[in-house]
DNA sequence: AAAGCGTTTATTTTT
DNA sequence: TAAACGCTTT
């Protein structure tokens, strides 16, 4: 995420902490701080990035209260403009809530006006706040909102995922059940390559003990708080045996290199607070208002947290929405929603049932969508918004028409001028499908942005962060693994298998061994390695050496520096190809991110950067300015919102993917899947699917997404035959289906190629607002004006409009969210 | 030790 | 298609 402070995140910030330098630190007096003296050392935000910008005491000292204006201080701000059940779940601060929120209900707002409430109103100390999320995003954006309505206060809220706010006390209090101080965090592909050495010692076969399938059990284990033993001796088949032997040995794999996986985090805190009643007690004591954001997507891990947490004083708030719920792949329980109910008695249940966000016409899609799963509860969304336009279905004949068909429709929308790109977002349900789009966006020259290409996942982010994580825990052996050879220094693994042969015979870490070579000191135990690769070590111990000194004295930007420098890494990059310029602008990029890092804190420490990366995701890559169509997976668009919205590649075997079909539930969470997706769209609303799709290189058929069935007709436009089927079972081919692409329910013969997509023909009497030339009407960015002409676009108007001071403007009838005036 | 070549396999991925 | 992996050759 921390890229991400690069954009307007970074410039805002930037801009703060030049006020605040601006100032005098003369106030010095804040009730908050003496607060925090209190309850112990400070937590503060543990957002990374935010965190750091400004260190928490200082807020008060830098007078941040004159920057912001009076206004937002009034507490009629804060429960201004709220609707009923709004403001009950804000101010019902006593006891257990549990919200359930339905898309576009204002859960944000309800959030952070319910921060803002216990802090101005109800005069709680910040520090006794403490607020969860699943995303730094919407950590982020969490404290940016509560910041404008209680700027004194917020930097000593803590606020942050899950598994940043495990890391930072396990950081601090690890050491009570044997954690070290300076562990590190061990991504999936640290993960990875833990099992496979495991499995290499176990002398098992990779082929018939997928270490993915492994991690993907242990992980399963991990998320239901069951360790090691406790899988071993419940163990009940010869497959759980394996696991069990697998497992075990992966965590003292993890344990010997002071790694901790990202279930560890979970895990190991609530072992914490099991076996240290002190501990517990403190922060329990603390912790006065317990709030959980999105908890359809805790898993029972987290779900124990929170309880152990809230349980001093009983005052949790958890939000959230089952209906979304679209990680259980990833053991999130939607039961938890049901339990809490049952764990945490007299709670108060509130219904944010009012969308302010869609036409109605897309929320009555989503509602028929989402309406035959069976695990839900039955809630009764309304909107007052008004219809707005028919949701369109097309028919593409294979994926390329699909993408040309979207960029087309942007283009026209476009060009209508009332819609920004930044308005656009086309998803889809798997990574692999936006590579078309972005293959005729370019063609089309559309402006574009994929979300979701990791960039920390990036081979030479990964290397360059390693060797930063080596500097920090020498122990971290799968850091060590990565860069021992990279850039290439005669270390095969010939050598290293020895070297580790070596280090073990002397009990020692192969780190120690290392430096033992470079340091030439003399040993009981022969060495078994050849004097060449003796030497490479060697060079290679020494060059670490210096860098670790560098760590202590440098700031992360400047270790870096020294990294590139010292380890050949930067003339490794730039070899003269295209690729080898690609990844150095990557790594140019980081070091970037390590500059803001050590600019805005200088006193940040190499710990908190590497936590930052290492629990940074990438759905914070989003950044809503950018004049671009946004590209993303469903997933990732879960918390999003945009005016216009394409839903592509809606087929039987995407979506539904072809690995869900089989389960029930699995089904289910399919189905919420598009759920999400039609619920971000505010205005207008494109489903897609292709006839014929390739994949895997391998051209097929395909059919419509059965979900198509539970489209009410009178809502859609377009002559796709998804929607023209009567009770038409999707799920089995037709004849028609089978014969040649020119099928007639295909209409007609269909050219192969880039087809000029088929305009929205249908001239359908559901019209939106129209308008008349000489009318005056306000709009949403331009204010009033005056309707110079209007033209006919199928069943749209496109208006032309005078705005004073700005030049004359044509704009689409159902996009621009024009009014008439009086 | 490193480069080259055929084989295999293919969701989603808040952290 | 493409990338990741393991085996073979240089």
């Amino acid at each position: 995420m921390f890229v991400h402070l690069s954009g307007a995140v970074a410039a805002r910030a930037a801009n703060l902490w030049r006020e605040i330098e601006a100032r005098d630190e003369d106030e010095y007096d804040d009730e908050d701080d003496q607060q925090d003296q209190r309850f112990g050392s400070h937590v503060g935000l543990l957002l990374g990035s935010t965190t750091r910008i400004i260190p928490p005491p200082d807020w008060a000292a830098a007078g941040m209260g004159d920057i912001i204006p009076a206004m937002f201080q009034d507490t009629n701000a804060i429960l201004d403009r709220l609707n009923p059940a709004q403001l009950r779940a804000v101010t019902t601060v006593d006891g257990p809530v549990l919200v359930l929120a339905g898309p576009g209900s204002g859960k944000t707002r309800v959030i952070t006006h319910r921060i803002a409430y216990l802090l101005g109103e109800k005069h709680a100390p910040a520090s006794s706040v403490l607020a969860v999320t699943f995303t730094n995003k919407a950590a982020r954006e969490m404290v940016d909102r509560v910041r404008l309505l209680a700027p004194y206060q917020a930097s000593q809220l803590t606020i942050g995922t899950f598994h940043a706010i495990c890391a930072r006390i396990l950081r601090r209090e690890g050491a009570a059940i044997g954690i070290a101080p300076t562990f590190t965090i061990a991504d999936d592909d640290d993960q990875a390559a833990v099992i496979k050495r495991v499995l290499k010692e176990l002398n098992w076969d990779e082929k018939r003990n997928p270490p993915r399938a492994l991690l993907s059990r242990i992980s399963a284990a991990k998320s239901v708080l069951i360790g090691p033993r406790e899988f071993a001796t419940s163990a009940s088949d010869y497959a759980d045996e394996q696991v069990a032997i697998v497992y075990g040995r992966y965590q003292e794999a993890l344990a010997a290199a002071d790694l901790l996986d990202f279930d560890d985090l979970l895990m190991s805190l609530v072992n914490l607070l099991v076996e240290c009643p002190t501990v517990l007690e403190r922060y329990q004591q603390r912790y006065v208002h317990v709030l959980v954001d999105e908890f359809q997507d805790t898993n029972v891990a987290q779900y124990a947290i929170v309880r152990r947490l809230g349980a001093g004083h009983n005052n949790t708030c958890v939000v959230g929405d089952e209906d979304q719920s679209v990680y259980s792949w990833r053991h999130a329980d939607i039961r938890n929603i049901l339990n809490f109910e049952r764990d945490f008695p007299g709670t108060r249940v509130i219904v944010l049932e009012q969308n302010y966000r869609s036409t109605s016409t897309i929320l009555r899609a989503a509602r028929k969508v989402i309406a035959p799963n069976r695990q839900r509860k039955e809630k009764s969304l309304f909107t007052e918004n008004e219809a707005g336009e028919r949701i369109v279905v097309f028919e593409a004949y294979d994926e390329n028409e699909e993408a040309n068909y979207v960029a087309s429709q942007i283009e026209r929308l476009a060009a209508g001028q009332g819609l920004r790109l930044s308005d656009v977002a086309v998803m889809y349900r798997t990574n692999s499908q936006s590579r078309v789009f972005e293959k005729l966006f370019l063609r089309h020259r559309l402006p574009h942005k994929v979300v979701g290409m990791r960039f920390y996942e990036r081979k030479e982010i990964r290397d360059v962060l390693s060797y930063l994580r080596l500097c920090y825990n020498h122990n971290d052996v799968t850091s060590l693994d990565r860069v021992i050879n990279v850039p290439p220094r005669q270390i095969g693994s010939k050598t290293l298998a020895d070297l580790r042969l070596w280090a073990a015979r002397m009990g020692v870490g192969v780190s120690d061994a290392i430096e033992t070579l470079a340091t030439g000191q003399q040993t009981q135990v022969p060495c078994p390695i050849s004097a060449r690769a003796q030497n490479a070590l060697a060079e290679f111990g020494r060059t670490m050496s210096v860098l670790r000194r560098a760590s202590r004295e440098l700031v992360v930007a400047r270790l870096l520096d020294q990294v590139l420098e010292r380890t050949g890494y930067a003339e490794f990059l730039k070899d003269g190809t295209e690729e080898g310029q690609a990844r150095w602008d990557n790594v140019r990029e980081l070091l970037t991110v390590a500059e803001e890092f050590s600019h805005y804190d200088p006193e940040s420490s190499l710990a908190a950067f590497l936590e930052d990366v290492a629990l940074a995701g990438d759905a914070d890559e989003y950044d809503a300015s950018a004049e671009a169509v946004t590209l993303i997976t469903l997933h990732a668009a879960k918390g999003l919102e945009f005016d216009v919205v394409f839903i592509a590649g809606l087929e039987e075997g995407i979506c539904p993917h072809s690995r869900s079909v089989e389960d029930e539930r699995q089904l289910e969470e399919e189905r919420r899947l598009l759920y999400v997706g039609i619920t971000r769209a505010r205005r207008r609303l494109f489903l897609t699917y292709a006839a014929r799709r390739s994949q895997f290189g391998e051209a097929g058929a395909r059919q419509p997404s059965r979900f198509f069935q539970d489209l009410p007709k009178d809502l859609v436009q377009g002559t796709a035959r998804a929607v023209q089927g009567r009770g038409r079972d999707w799920t089995r081919p037709s004849a028609a289906d089978r014969s040649s692409p020119t099928s007639p329910v295909l209409g007609g013969s269909r050219p192969s190629h880039p087809a000029p997509a088929p305009a929205l023909v249908e001239p359908t009497a559901a019209a939106p607002t129209v308008f008349r030339p000489g009318e005056r009407v306000s709009h949403p960015r331009f204010g009033q004006g005056v309707v110079v002409s209007v033209e006919r676009r199928g069943d749209d108007q496109e208006v032309t409009v005078a705005f004073p001071d700005l030049p004359i403007k044509r704009l689409l009838s159902s996009l621009a969210n024009m009014k008439v005036l009086a």
